[in-house]
DNA sequence: AAAAAAG
């Protein structure tokens, strides 16, 4: 199949408003009014409407949600959490996530244009979309085909959503029905939210379970585990699971490292039914036996290739096979990721059962939002031209202010050197990387998407995930030896349909990123430099960088990336045999212009 | 080879 023009999409000011969120069904008969809990004794939310005598359940992990869901009636979601009149007490003091705005608005925000410019908006239908998998649910066009319930929908206004993302069409219907998944879509393109929703929902509608079932009283036993390979980025995810769980009385907490533990330890106490950590203070806290797992009905990995690579892999293999989590087929695992090259994909299928594969947009390609820029620069050289860059941009922008720029270091060494030297030589920068504590990384990361800081110098800590608005330049001052890095990397910008630019310095060093460099840059539709064609045409460069992802079953095709279709790969737990495979084209878009965080 | 993640 001949791959589309273009891989970009952004939504229009002529998308159909949302439908008002349908009218819950009346209160399930169990309905008593809310159980009053009190910090000590967390109820679950499913249990919360509940006489407290009610009988015990079954010591089972409780069954996957039914397939089928989507030809369900509306209603059954929403009719304890989210349905008209006041929202039960035991949530009164919920702080609302979405600061000042207290409104839910009635109609979605009218977009914004001036967000906007240069995208091509008839364009956006053509992303690619290919599923492979038994049984696939078909995708949706809109929030309202998906039965959500209305506190999750009132939480979909609030956060500026007016249509679903390609990304969300297709993994939000697969997720609600049960299924396993190892979903690709592009930076920026909604896949925290593709995950969120169909967890919160699902953790809304779930069987109702035993309280001694979840552990001891100071043991917390979540329903929903979300990892991730950094703590900022744990951090993101988790303020964007409060927003979607905003009155739903799912309750999200987050455990990472080098903060204090007391507080989140406090947290964790108080109940949890959504844990987002990251791998090394979770481990921490299920050896304290302050965690167990017993009660896991959805597992999700974002970043899902870099939670399984060399560093991460014994880690998580731990956590999710060796502690008490429910195998897979018991609990429900989705996985996440720009990214995802074959030998992480076969060693994911470990984790999943009969899944399906989703790729939107081509797997670990780049959006052509981002226009991409490679400079021959050689070492010495770097800093005076990474000075050229700045001044040029500070000179062209409208009131001589930096625009935000992230350039990307190897090195932790190297991240200080240059900070140090460009506030030297009066650029305010600063630097996040992992040598700093903890306190620092989240100081430079405030100070820089205010913009006290326009500059951010940065390991490959900030590579993934980050959602930070208004991040015009990305600038690769050091090339990362593989190609999955470059695409996160220059993913920090070109978010939500807005478009962004990354600047790569290249030089000799970075002669095994040639070929990989060019190939993305000509699936993105970039303008590849000359010298750089003809660096990757060298047989002695062709090869390293990027471990070959593009090479072996892929070129730059779309279509072939589930690594059960490659045919030398009939494996264990890869359901090759009858996988079926469909590629289709197919929009839909953002919504509001500003949508808000998370888009990874 | 480097980065991240527990203290």
């Amino acid at each position: 199949m001949a791959a589309p023009s273009r891989t970009s999409w952004a939504d229009v000011a002529d998308a159909e408003p949302a439908p008002p969120a349908p009218v819950p069904a009346a209160a399930p008969a169990t309905s008593n009014g809310p159980a009053r809990a009190d910090r000590s004794s967390y109820v679950p939310p499913h249990l919360r409407n509940r006489s407290s005598n009610a009988p015990p359940v079954s010591s089972a992990p409780p069954p996957r949600a039914a397939p089928g869901l989507l030809g369900r009636p509306t209603g059954g979601v929403g009719g304890r959490f989210g349905g008209g009149g006041a929202p039960p007490r035991r949530w009164d003091r919920e702080p609302n996530p979405f600061g000042d705005e207290e409104e839910v608005p009635a109609e979605p925000v009218p977009f914004d244009e001036h967000q906007n410019t240069g995208i091509n908006f008839e364009a956006y239908e053509d992303i690619p979309v290919e599923t492979s998998g038994r049984e696939v649910p078909p995708a949706v066009g809109t929030f309202a085909e998906i039965d959500l319930g209305a506190a999750l929908n009132d939480n979909i206004r609030r956060c500026k959503y007016v249509r679903p993302t390609p990304v969300q069409r297709h993994a939000i219907p697969i997720s609600l029905a049960g299924r396993d998944l190892m979903a690709c879509a592009q930076t920026g393109s909604g896949k925290t939210a593709a995950f969120c929703f169909p967890i919160i929902s699902g953790i809304m509608r779930g069987p109702p379970m035993q309280r001694s079932q979840r552990g001891g009283s100071r043991t917390a036993c979540p329903l929903a585990l979300i990892l991730s390979p950094t703590r900022e980025l744990s951090m993101q995810i988790h303020e964007e699971a409060r927003k979607f769980s905003y009155q739903t009385g799912v309750r999200v907490v987050v455990a990472y490292g080098g903060a204090p533990i007391t507080q989140q330890l406090r947290d964790l106490e108080r109940g949890v039914d959504i844990l987002v950590a990251t791998p090394g203070r979770l481990v921490d806290l299920l050896e304290r036996a302050r965690v167990s797992l017993q009660s896991i009905r959805y597992l999700a990995l974002d970043e899902a290739d870099r939670m399984l690579d060399m560093g991460f892999e014994p880690q998580v293999r731990r956590i999710v096979e060796q502690m008490d989590m429910p195998p897979r087929g018991v609990r429900q695992t989705l996985l996440f990721s720009a990214t995802f090259p074959g030998e992480i994909q076969r060693m994911a299928s470990d984790f999943l059962e009969n899944y399906i594969f989703l790729a939107v947009g081509r797997v670990g390609s780049s959006t052509e939002l981002i226009a991409q820029r490679v400079e021959f620069v050689q070492e010495a050289d770097k800093r005076s031209h990474l000075m050229d860059l700045l001044h040029a941009q500070r000179d062209s922008s409208e009131q001589g202010k930096q625009a935000l720029t992230l350039v990307f270091v190897e090195t932790k060494r190297g991240a200080d050197s240059l900070e140090n030297w460009l506030c030297t030589n009066g650029f305010p920068a600063t630097s996040i990387h992992g040598d700093r504590n903890q306190q620092e990384r989240e100081y430079a990361l405030r100070s820089f998407k205010s913009g006290q800081t326009p500059i951010l110098v940065a390991t490959d800590v900030a590579a993934r995930g980050l959602d930070i608005p208004h991040v015009a330049h990305v600038v690769n001052f050091d090339l990362p030896n593989d190609i999955d890095d470059y695409v996160h990397r220059i993913g920090r910008t070109g978010r939500a349909g807005k478009s962004g630019i990354a600047t790569a310095f290249f030089n000799d060093n970075n002669s095994s990123m040639a070929k990989s460099l060019a190939d993305l840059m000509q699936e993105s539709n970039q303008e590849v430099p000359a010298w750089l064609t003809r660096y990757a045409a060298r047989p002695s460069y062709g090869g390293g960088g990027g471990r070959n992802r593009r090479g072996a079953g892929g070129g730059s095709r779309f279509g072939g990336r589930d690594f059960r279709r490659e045919s030398s790969s009939f494996g264990k737990g890869g359901g090759a045999s009858d996988y079926a495979g469909g590629s289709s084209y197919g929009g839909g878009g953002y919504g509001g212009a500003g949508a808000p965080s998370a888009w990874d």
